[in-house]
DNA sequence: CTGAAAGCGCTTACAG
DNA sequence: CTGAAAGCGCTTACAG
């Protein structure tokens, strides 16, 4: 059924031409004759013919292709039925990579690691020479295997991947955030002691944000008790069975829980609700990332917002960049911006964001 | 920086043997003796040797790359600051995709294209060569498409794209989701008087909902109003805007709003509600799908439960089975179910689900 | 302005 | 069991 599709060489003949005159053509070299392209783009057309990328790229050297490398979800499907959650954050974060690559005249290579895989490094490995450039998310490579990749293929690290010198990191602004958010929850809200949802241990935004939470409370007089530091895996689900289980050891509440996304304060706040704690009323929870659900949710969550997929976009634009040896700050910090709704304790119309 | 990649050639003047040799190592022939095999690996050790696999795909005609085509995001991010809504259905397809293609060793290719690039078949075509088959979502080909691109390359279709002999689809049984749906709806609640709001109108997913609706209210004497058939797009945020004007123009509700999927009925659940409508105590409202946050929201919603990431597993194995020539069935339905929770006024356990 | 030829990094009959 | 050589589908100096 899949039937030979046409070469070089079939246009060449059909064109009554040499194929390095097809092959200028197909590139649009400017020696060429008007006359001499026509008759090749006809014989094209006529054949329905196709480059091969692939040929092409083993000739130049070049693939047009990024490769981005990711931890699939963390969470077995351990209840039979249950689907394992969506990292909503790394989605949006594929997508805006695939657009800006795109834009630029390249295809995305996806390419994902996992737990269970303990060598994370061997797919990115051997799809190295496939690929232009890499994009590598979370704790998919660790400090030590960055350098035995980017020696080869420039890499940029981003979503919480660890810093190295070998890679440039494009990363989000987890500590103006935190700030941000903690000087309002104490000043609009006279907070004074914190609860912390953390992500996976490892993760480095988790570390960031942890500390970047120790540190602003300090500033703010207020407190971090170790026993509110509640650990989670970045999963809605996680944080639901999370949240029991602290609710069972703690008799005494903080004034607010900082989770550190979005999906595991949904799950927090669902959990408190079952135990019948009220948000805000009872305690205040807020997110990070402000994924798009995040508006909807009731109560309307505050969160720290970041642009994932404009971390995307600025993630291939630093890679091209140094594809291209030009010369590329090692770190991009992107903007992160308070998002006050309702789960803070604001009030506002139905819906509305307050600020 | 990026320092050259030792080669085949590197690796056989290396061990003292032939390219051919090392070659063979490489593919583990068996006819190779054991002494010339150790002293290859060796070699490529040595010189930390990586295969070329663009290399390796052209010169066997195989590339190991399964192509994935899908539509970004519909919705133009007009309010500056909102993030377009990610359609999270088709983000975890993606993830099952990916998931099932690395399982059997292949890498997947991301290729997007959208309303804005009518010529939705250019960026397939071009990579046609690049891939060893496609799986295509949406509308991204029209019927007249298909078959010029499933002529050279093995295509399946899924996730709404429109049914072709020239190729496989995947899809889900819309049929029998609505109709259990609609069943429950009727028996458990009473309902008489049914509203639709449809995803785009020419997606064949919404096509094939809304027809499985009028028909399985007419076997239960319901009514489906044509004014209570509201026009959307899929997301939350379109949603909100369209309740808004759909309760600004009827005083007469219906008993249950039907929602083509899961993101709309959030945005109609907010919409309602800060009209000071409570679901489901003034109007019931499900979705379909079964979005991992489904379950979180507030009344956690009745819906009907599709295992996209399921759906992306198969479509890799349907890819599979077309490539080698083996026999598949040319459509393959995949079971929906209810799940029942609160939005339709079933009670339980806060957060339980009922059913 | 265009063709003949070598080369990109691998694989695979064909010999031996 | 292993090597020499042709080939996968392109590109690109080098000639002319």
């Amino acid at each position: 059924m899949a039937e030979q599709a046409p070469t070089i060489y079939d246009v060449a003949e059909r064109a009554g031409v040499s194929v390095a005159t097809v092959s200028r053509a197909l590139n649009d070299v400017e020696s060429l004759r008007a006359v001499t392209r026509d008759k090749v783009m006809r014989a094209m057309a006529e054949l329905d013919f196709v480059p091969n990328n692939v040929a092409r790229g083993l000739s130049r050297g070049k693939n047009w292709v990024i490769g981005l490398a990711f931890m699939h979800s963390p969470v077995k499907a351990n209840e039979a039925e249950v689907e394992a959650d969506s990292l909503l954050y790394t989605d949006i974060i594929i997508r805006g990579v695939e657009a800006q690559a795109a834009r630029h005249g390249y295809s995305l290579l996806l390419c994902s690691a996992g737990e269970e895989h303990p060598d994370g490094i061997a797919p990115l490995r051997n799809l190295t020479q496939s690929v232009d450039g890499w994009i590598v998310l979370d704790r998919v490579l660790n400090v030590e295997e960055v350098p035995e990749i980017s020696r080869r293929t420039p890499i940029v690290l981003m979503a919480g991947a660890g810093d190295s010198d070998a890679a440039f990191t494009v990363r989000v602004d987890n500590e103006g955030g935190i700030a941000s958010l903690v000087s309002h929850l104490v000043e609009a809200h006279g907070a004074r002691r914190f609860g912390y949802m953390s992500g996976l241990e490892e993760s480095p935004d988790n570390v960031a944000r942890l500390r970047a939470l120790r540190d602003a409370t300090r500033r703010w007089g207020g407190q971090l008790n170790e026993e509110d530091i509640v650990s989670c895996d970045w999963t809605s689900g996680g944080a639901e069975v999370q949240t029991m289980r602290w609710l069972d050891r703690r008799v005494d509440l903080p004034d607010v829980l900082v989770c550190a996304n979005d999906q595991m304060a949904v799950g927090a706040i669902h959990a408190l609700g079952a135990r019948g704690l009220k948000v805000p009323r009872d305690i205040a929870v807020t997110g990070f990332d402000d994924i798009p659900i995040a508006r909807y949710l009731t109560p309307a969550l505050t969160t720290v917002r970041q642009s994932s997929s404009a971390m995307g976009a600025e993630a291939v634009d630093v890679l091209l960049a140094a594809m291209a040896n030009e010369p590329v700050a090692n770190t991009t910090t992107m903007a992160s911006r308070l998002q006050i709704r309702h789960s803070c304790g604001c009030q506002g119309e139905l819906g509305e964001d307050v600020a």
